[in-house]
DNA sequence: TTATTAGTTCATACATTTGTGAACTAATAA
DNA sequence: TTATTAGTTCACAAATGTATGAACTAATAA
């Protein structure tokens, strides 16, 4: 199948999503770039972690990166990737209320 | 954080889309359900991998399964998941053309 | 020049996911 | 009852992804 190599690419960029310190990053981003001290700030742990999460993102092309001076800028690669990401959480959202309405009902 | 297991809770829904086999079938199932064997045909494949990945994607709640008869009956749990995924491979093709034109420019 | 800040890269250990084939179950047909 | 179809479950090996701390680089400040 020629399609089959679509599909891994595909899924190499949704798999960029798959994570939870990623998907910390790109609610963050959201409201416009940050630089990489600021994110670690807010999302804690090593900074080794970080930086690694954050070229994988960016490799994948759901990062843009930007550097100036001493500084290292991040931001969303595009509006689709946020959306994206919203739609994948009140896929989230309606799965718990369904499980609330399953626990109501035992 | 309290926030944190929220985040651990999307980014498991958005595993879900990361991989090859399950964007293949993400991508099947929108023009309506399929039973497991239609979807082996296309996929190819063993059997026990296809279950066990049409498993996690209903565990997850991306799928829905109706068993009839002999058959089990899989559907796309709501069209959320399916325009996400859209969304993320319309990233993919703008990472793609945007790495043409860098293509082009050497 | 030397020190500091801001972050990246690397090696390695650890954890999770994935693929495989065999054994299993549940529904229907002979 | 026995066989067949349709799919699931299981155990285990192989592959992939993740976390950690130490060493590194590049830019600026003293």
């Amino acid at each position: 199948m020629i399609n089959k190599q679509i599909f891994e690419l595909h899924a190499d960029v949704c798999k960029a999503l798959g994570h939870p310190l990623r998907i910390e990053v790109i609610d963050l981003l959201q409201n416009g770039e940050l630089c990489f001290s600021d994110i670690l700030e807010v999302t804690g742990g090593l900074k080794s972690n970080l930086s690694q999460h954050l070229t994988v993102m960016t490799n994948k092309g759901i990062l843009k990166a930007r550097r100036e001076g001493q500084c290292n800028y991040f931001s969303l690669s595009s509006d689709k990737v946020a959306k994206a990401c919203r739609l994948m959480r009140e896929v989230l959202v309606d799965n718990l209320k369904k499980q609330q309405i399953i626990l109501k009902k035992i």
